[in-house]
This record gives structure tokens, C-alpha cells and sequence, in this order.
DNA sequence: CTACATGCAAAGAATTTGCAAAATA
DNA sequence: TATTTTGCAAATTCTTTGCATGTAG
């Protein structure tokens, strides 16, 4: 059953949060949704906002920074924080909840997900009294092809963040 | 047996990571994980500062980035990112592991560990050929005492980061 | 027409870095 | 004394905001 937001919906969905809030569904807005969930991956704003102006120079990164919230708002799109200094986003209710095994080596991120360790979560919670809103969980370590190819080494994500890859 | 550095080794083995080094123990480094290292919770960089500086005016913000970042290095402190757009940090190796249950309403961080969890990860990454070298996990949620209190209001954390209390 | 949205550039916030002065070994 | 560190301020990086102009309804 249900909270789909698949790859059809989306347009309807935002359409109707911007109109249920009293706001206009403009141009930009579908440009940059349209190019979002065009998208695969786990893309950072920046990597959208060169998406977008690809497609449709002139929209401004900060629109495309105000976009990505509404869609969070309205619960098409969720943030992610893979410990790098900046946000990244994927399409909201793919499926029931979903954590990720992030490669330090190459930097893949592959979804999975784990009931059983979706009730621990839920009893942990109760057994400290807390009434659980939602969770995060990510595994760091290397993939199969990295741990084949002997890469154990650089893409350091973890612990000391902004200093990704510099770009300006 | 042994991982250990608890409230009493930290001085020899930051003193043995320096040295090792070829740098040098300085006084502002023994003051700030002298300051680090007796408070409580999960202190951002600017706590800790501001508590140093209490103690010992003078000390340079930038040198508490670096001592702590010496810290990290040395395996006696681990940076957090509990999605607020800035770290935190704790002393390490207190237990095994541990994860965390944030109240989103007040803020509290409590941490928690549970044995069954940490093998269903490492089940989860074996089964997508991941070789685990760390994790991390959190709970967002409401503590007992707000939801008494019945607050399920503020401290929004998660998603939108970066908005946090403004202080400058 | 009128309120909301856009683009651009400036503002902010957290963190890093350059450099001369200070301190360690 | 030779280097490493420090402090301060300036620079970076990601994100938010102010404001004049554009535009959906």
C-alpha cells in the first residue's frame, strides 16, 4: 500500500503541495524537478544545479537550492548527510526505508534495506522511552570491486569533512 | 583487553601520537583536550571553545580546529555529524561502539549499543560484498521527558541543516 | 494587476589556511 | 637555534537572503 512517489507522480504531487500552499508552479520549478528525477545517484545541489543548466541555462543555483526544499517539503525528495560537509538528495518513498552502504574507496553508495534491523531500531527506541520519528544509518567500507581491485585507499569520507574535492 | 583511553591515558598516548610525529607538545594542545576531555555530551568546536577560553583566554579558534583534528588523528576523539550542517565530537573508545538516540525536541543525545544490530550490519554488508570498516547510525525521535511535556515542537534537526541557532 | 518566484550578488556560518610572531625541543 | 605552532585575519565552501525585476494566476 501506498506513499508512492514514483517516477509518474511526482508532477501532480508538487503541483498539488505548491497550489495547497498558495504558491504557483512555475516554470524553473518543473525544469528542475524534471531534471531531478531524471537523475540517478545521490547528487549534491551542485551536481543538480549543472544538471539543470545543462538542460535550461539561466536558472540560478539558488533556485535550484529553493527547489530542492520545496520538494523536501513536500515529501518528494529527502536530504542526506553521508558525513562530507554538504547535503546530498534522492527521491523520497522509492520503496519503505532505506539505509546505504557508502564504498570509501570509489564512493559508491548502494541502497539496501533490513527489516529486522528496522524493529532493533524500533525496540531500542522503546526500551529508552523514545518514540522513534525516523532514522539514519549508513556502513562505511569497501565494495566488491574495490576490495578485488586492492583500492583500500583514498575518497577518505568519514570523519574529517569539507575538503572534498575543492571546485571553484 | 584494551582499546582503551579513558580519562587517564589520554595525556601519555596524545603525548606518543605527537612525538611520533616529530611534532611537538605544546601547551594550547594540553589545554584544549585538558578542557575536551572533562566535559560531558557530544560538544561542537565552538563549545569546546568557548570552554577553553574560559579557562584559558587567548587560544586561538583555529588552534581548537587543529587540536581536535590532532585528537582524531590520534584515535582519542571521533567527529559526529548529527546532520546540524557542524560536528561534534566525543571521546572515543569509551565502549565498543555505540549509536544515538537525539531528541529532535530538545536536543538531548543519549547513546545506546546493541550487540544485535552491530551483527545484522555486518550481515547486510557481507551480503552486498561490503568489507564494513565503520558505521554509523541515529535515532531521531522525542525523549521521554518531551513527550510528558509534550513538546514535539522545535530544534528541528535532520534535513534541512544549517539553520541552527545563529550566534555571531 | 498583484502577490509570489527568480537571479544575482551579498551575507552568513562552519572550517581551513597564509603568515609573521611565539614557543618547543 | 631550527622548526613547529599559534593567533589572527583572510580565504573557502556550502547555503541562505535581500532586493529589483519578472511572471503565474
Amino acid at each position: 500500500m501506498s506513499t508512492r512517489s514514483d517516477r509518474k507522480g511526482w508532477q501532480e504531487r508538487l503541483t498539488a503541495h505548491i497550489r495547497a500552499q498558495g504558491g504557483r508552479v512555475t516554470r524553473p520549478r518543473l525544469e528542475i524537478a524534471e531534471v531531478f528525477f531524471g537523475m540517478r545517484g545521490h547528487p549534491g545541489v551542485e551536481e543538480v544545479a549543472a544538471a539543470v543548466h545543462k538542460r535550461w541555462p539561466g536558472v540560478g543555483n539558488a533556485t535550484v537550492y529553493r527547489t530542492l526544499h520545496l520538494l523536501s517539503d513536500a515529501g518528494l525528495v529527502e536530504a542526506r548527510q553521508f558525513g562530507e560537509g554538504f547535503a546530498r538528495y534522492e527521491a523520497a518513498a522509492t520503496r519503505e526505508h532505506h539505509d546505504h552502504l557508502v564504498c570509501t574507496a570509489c564512493g559508491t553508495i548502494l541502497e539496501f534495506e533490513d527489516d529486522a534491523i528496522e524493529d532493533l531500531q524500533r525496540q531500542a527506541s522503546e526500551r529508552h522511552g523514545f518514540l522513534m520519528k525516523s532514522h539514519r544509518m549508513e556502513i562505511y567500507g569497501v565494495c566488491s570491486k574495490c576490495q578485488a581491485r586492492g583500492s583500500d585507499g583514498p575518497a577518505q569520507r568519514h570523519a574529517r569533512p569539507r575538503k572534498a574535492r575543492a571546485r571553484r
